[in-house]
DNA sequence: TTGAAAGCGCTAACAT
DNA sequence: ATGTTAGCGCTTTCAA
């Protein structure tokens, strides 16, 4: 950028090569990009100077200050930028690695692949993120990872028959790794946030307020014998408080607005024992509990305490602001990426499972009375 | 599939080549994934029968079908998927392309992208996402796209310093398709929905129930000169009804939860005129807004009337449910997809922008009178 | 300190 | 109907 002079010089010689390259070449094409050659022809010197130079090596190895100038002036004269095909396919990496995440639409999910990034980044590598909102869609993406599009993978709540699928990608050397839900296969490391503890500290929040009918909203897209750490902590605090738990109480329903709104009209309806506080099984559920609430002309806290699960942005907003789990987004984004790349650079992972606290954020709807700050 | 005894039989065949062929190696390495010339070698046919059997082109070619059936047994046999590198380089294509978007936080840019995907899927391509939350980050993703790790770029609300890196890559030959914000280069299509519009609708809507100081939150993370549609639309509702335009009305601020509250509060403050109607930038402030005008005891719609903008799943889920312009986020995302890959089968785009139509959505929050169903 | 040469895995002209 | 051959653009021994 500096010395615009030589530079402009030089690509005009550089336009030429160009230009002869590419006659013999369909008429259609645009000029052909630049490749090492051509620099290494500008610069006068051989390609492997063109990439110690480029990549970094040149140092180590020992070349000359003059040729490592004239590369790099060769370089920016024509716009050279290395072919990243020609690059994987030669060193067998390509410095990226791929995040599949069921909904993209969970605001909670962009925390997470920003911090993902960031340690990524860091590291030199660049993190790709595939919604795979499906599990056909699920299991094809993975399959097609296989082709080396990416050195690693990060998936966060994962299906089940995606495991199968995995443990073969893994057998193949492809490193893997778990956000939250960790699969049998103890080679395949899981990075996941202690959802049972804070369940179970929501749950005896409640309890501790007065409440003995609570009720939980589970998300029933999951299936059920995974990925039910909360209802295990809902048990948990009912058990340590003698409450008997009663299956009558526990609803499942759709992971969005619509769904923790139609838990909530399923829990009120008429003929049923009404539970005094509902455990939801996250914040955007919660939110839409709230409205649901409110139609029915129920007040919360007053007639019905609510805790949400997450910690999201919105929880600071609803009326009331939810009381809530916070999810340690920012951590388990960056301890996930760096455990990948740790696995990628050939350092196994310290522990097949690593589990980051959580914190319970006491806001107006569980109704503890104190008057908190409404935002986090 | 279907065959287990015999696949059985080669399977052990292809280890026993692969066993051959990775003795050598460094032991560390795990099996070296199988080649096509593995899968030929095993199927006793040239590397060329296996990449035209694979590719789909071997009936176009007339390979027959006992080549065919052997190819296709060898490679199951040895679980052969192509190296993806490889491919690319040869083929000059990656048969993928890069959504890049500022805000993955943003439940519309899901719905976008979902559509983008099923689009992109239909014609045989894979998307990646990548998140670019700064003005650097963004930059330095498109620069890095010059290494031709995807074929096309579909880009949504770029900055615009982007745009000349932007102009720099599609004169390399990459093709590129931009979201909402056209930029002042023609060769680069723009799919967009007519947010002027809608805007002038919204604002019309709230004239037409009596209102007249009506006030508007932008969005301050945009720079002025660009995408203020809405603001335009806005102005031109004031026009048509006679009302002059006051800057004093118009407050700028983050595209949050916590953003649109904000400017609630500076809008509302004592020693100010007060808005009646106020026509937020998106319903995501709006959520945020009406979290504040509770705060500040004012009721909607009866205090102050309250229009959102987008169309999110959340604005039926306030209190009250947003009146608000939908976004048409499905229409927008595969007409993107589908200009973009047009361009990459050499199809100029018909137009240089593209702009869709919006709708209105009348529910509580502007007072409009008549209760209709909650949810869109 | 530098360069020549081989080859990563695949595809596509060009034989046969 | 099938095989041979020559690269795609890059990195990396190995030799000078």
């Amino acid at each position: 950028m500096a010395h615009t002079q030589p530079q402009q010089h030089v690509r005009s010689s550089a336009q030429l090569i160009a230009k002869r390259r590419t006659e013999p070449a369909s008429s259609r094409a645009l000029a052909r990009a630049s490749t090492s050659a051509d620099v290494a022809r500008l610069a006068k010197v051989s390609q492997t100077a063109v990439s110690l130079v480029l990549s970094g090596t040149a140092d180590r190895v020992g070349l000359s200050v003059a040729t490592r100038e004239r590369v790099l002036a060769a370089a920016a004269a024509l716009d050279y930028t290395p072919n990243h095909a020609a690059q994987s396919l030669r060193r067998r990496r390509t410095n990226s690695i791929a995040y599949v995440t069921r909904d993209l639409g969970n605001p909670y999910v962009a925390e997470v692949v920003a911090a993902v990034q960031r340690a990524a980044a860091a590291r030199d590598y660049v993190v790709t993120v595939i919604a795979a909102p499906t599990e056909e869609a699920e299991l094809q993406t993975v399959f097609r990872l296989r082709a080396g599009v990416c050195d690693g993978l990060l998936i966060s709540g994962g299906y089940s028959r995606t495991a199968a699928e995995l443990r073969q990608l893994v057998a193949r050397g492809m490193s893997c790794v778990l956000l939250q839900d960790a699969c049998d296969e103890p080679s395949i490391p899981c990075v996941r946030a202690d959802l049972r503890e804070g369940a179970r500290r929501a749950v005896q929040h409640l309890i501790s307020l007065g409440h003995r009918r609570i009720a939980h909203v589970t998300d029933g897209g999951r299936s059920a014998e995974r990925n039910n750490d909360r209802l295990f902590g809902y048990q948990a605090a009912l058990d340590q408080a003698g409450i008997p738990f009663d299956q009558g109480m526990i609803v499942a329903a759709e992971n969005s607005l619509a769904g923790g709104a139609e838990a909530i009209h399923t829990l009120m309806q008429a003929g049923r024992p009404r539970p005094s506080a509902v455990f939801m099984f996250n914040d955007h559920m919660a939110a839409g509990g709230l409205h649901a609430m409110r139609a029915l002309g129920l007040r919360v806290p007053e007639d019905v305490a609510v805790v949400g699960f997450d910690g999201i942005a919105l929880g600071a907003f609803t009326d009331p602001a939810l009381t809530t789990v916070e999810h340690p987004r920012e951590a388990l984004g960056r301890l996930a990426a760096q455990t990948l790349l740790d696995l990628l650079d050939g350092m196994p992972s310290p522990r097949p499972t690593q589990t980051l606290p959580v914190r319970l954020v006491i806001r107006q709807s569980c109704g503890a009375g104190r008057s908190l700050p409404q935002t986090t």
